[in-house]
DNA sequence: TTGAAAGCGCTAACAC
DNA sequence: GTGTTAGCGCTTTCAA
């Protein structure tokens, strides 16, 4: 253990004394503000040296109500949209001379509150959140604050229900659309939809989907439309199974979220099915998977939605009266058209 | 913009007032220490609640030198591995009132002395690093200090050459060594290996390796000892190609890290080989596709890995007289044998 | 250009 | 059991 070492001992006092100015001056010169001749600085600039003294930000954080951090409350860390959002996010903080605070709600409610509560107390300048609220719960009134508080919140991916806050999202409904539109154009009209519960997110496919089949008068049938919990191990494999089993004559499989494919496969696979052989395959977010096994897929530009929310936090941060007004960007998918969707 | 919200602005003092008590009584209230009467702290509370106050983190740590928060250096949190280790410390931290910090270092030297200054200067409690410093680089003196200054550091999967720094990782060469025995046995004697540079973590899997050969009286040829920058894209490919090309022989693939298996098979079933029928292919680090294709795997014990480097870091945070004993913990790995090798 | 001193919000030693 | 006060390390106002 070096004690000259992390030099966490080290503090603006110490190099000013061995500086031999006042710990103003120390503070001007290795802070670059206010005047200083250059004598002073460069006896300052020296003792840091000497001393490797780096000021106390948390000192610091008290003095200036700010501490150049941000939190990322987001599901789980092991999904992939989530760590591509964490990383495109931290590079463009750090980027910034902003550190990243990681929060996994694990998809509960009660995690969802309590990283709240703490990012709070630590006084986190911004949030970037991707809420565990289902989209059609209210955020309860004793909660409610946290929504609303004086750190500004930018969501992600998911709306959240009843409050005032900014929003970058893919266009859902739109790229669900022309995937649906996609498989019709090649003659399916049963197309099995496998997606999770309860978000805005998948919602907006839904909705997507629904239209296209509308619009070439294919009747809607919901008994093909199958969920499961976010974040239920092995959903994939469970909802192809239960779509499969009811002999219902769906030609494709279209699938609304970025875990479920592994699954798909697997369980397709253990029955002797072949993609595009025996059924089509479309699906969201493009995985390792995707490219292996050449299924179409619609391309969320998942780091740039990350950028873009820290862009917009750090707007939030630095001007505090554009608070007011509510922004939603949904930015573009990209449709990878590869080999698993065929003409029936 | 509720100013009450977030209660950002509330101070023990505004406790202390609203429940006419003093800031002292207060304090002792909220934070459970002390003597309070019941009278006294049911005010406080009262006042707590109706204010919504919070205690402010950042005094608490200028005041109490600790920051309850820790900083996990790593190279990419794209990658699964490591993705899987931020959950679990990120998990262990928080049951223990932690935050974390993430850093990326893109596996850039530059990246990872940066983020170390920083997160020193943040008054981190302490970090968990995979440092990008190759294997037999000596850390220039200048910023040793870094490494060995008053906040403790963990590292994980990768030795820091030269610094006396506590290490979790997995059984690297003992793995390997009963990897390649596995191929021997089922008669490979010319087994490609396919890997990156210049980790103390790889280079323990290659000895391991070598030792299987020598002790079969198999003479090793480098010539099929294969590697990559870290983390550069398409290293899988790009080095399968390689050996392929090389016409040298081999009937084993054996892939030293997890990023590269996609690859691998991309560029097999490119030329049109299958496995195991053409090649035969061992991998480490169990991930989707390692399921899916049933490959022979060894698998990581990698959430274990961050809970036992998160462990020991709270114990060195605690007592610091431990800091001393440097502590070296290797993890067992599990051998998964599924389909992808065969005998020849 | 420089220095003295106040104060950010908290805890804890000390006095009552 | 309660209140007063000093001080954590920094920035910044004010005065010199």
């Amino acid at each position: 253990m070096n004690r000259n070492g992390g030099n966490s001992s080290m503090t603006i006092d110490d190099v000013a004394r061995l500086a031999g100015v006042s710990r103003a001056t120390a503070g001007r010169a290795v802070g670059n503000y206010g005047n200083v001749s250059e004598k002073a600085r460069e006896k300052v600039m020296r003792a840091v040296e000497e001393l490797n003294y780096r000021p106390n930000a948390i000192a610091q954080g008290l003095r200036n109500q700010n501490t150049k951090t941000l939190a990322v409350i987001i599901g789980n860390i092991k999904n992939s949209y989530y760590n591509s959002l964490v990383f495109s996010i931290e590079d463009e903080a750090m980027k910034n001379g902003y550190n990243v605070l990681i929060c996994n709600t694990n998809e509960q409610e009660r995690k969802e509150i309590e990283h709240l509560q703490t990012v709070y107390s630590k006084r986190v300048d911004g949030i970037i959140l991707t809420s565990v609220y289902p989209v059609d719960h209210l955020i309860p009134d004793h909660l409610r604050h946290l929504y609303d508080g004086d750190v500004p919140i930018v969501s992600v991916d998911r709306k959240i229900n009843g409050m005032d806050i900014d929003l970058v999202q893919s266009d859902n409904e739109d790229a669900s659309y022309r995937a649906a539109k996609y498989l019709i154009s090649l003659g399916h009209r049963r197309i099995g939809l496998i997606g999770t519960k309860d978000y805005s997110t998948v919602r907006e496919r839904i909705r997507g989907y629904r239209r296209a089949l509308v619009e070439s008068n294919i009747p809607i049938d919901y008994s093909i439309i199958v969920d499961a919990e976010y974040a239920q191990p092995n959903a994939g494999r469970m909802l192809t199974s239960k779509l499969l089993d009811q002999n219902n004559g769906i030609t494709a499989l279209y699938a609304l979220n970025n875990t479920l494919c592994g699954g798909i496969l697997l369980e397709l696979k253990n029955r002797g099915m072949q993609v595009p052989r025996d059924i089509s395959l479309l699906a969201w977010d493009d995985e390792e998977l995707n490219q292996l096994f050449d299924i179409t897929t619609i391309s969320q530009p998942v780091e740039e939605t990350g950028r873009m929310a820290t862009r917009r936090l750090f707007d939030l941060i630095e001007h505090p009266e554009k608070r007011k007004e509510k922004q939603i960007l949904q930015l573009k998918t990209e449709f990878i058209c590869r080999k698993s969707c065929v003409k029936i």
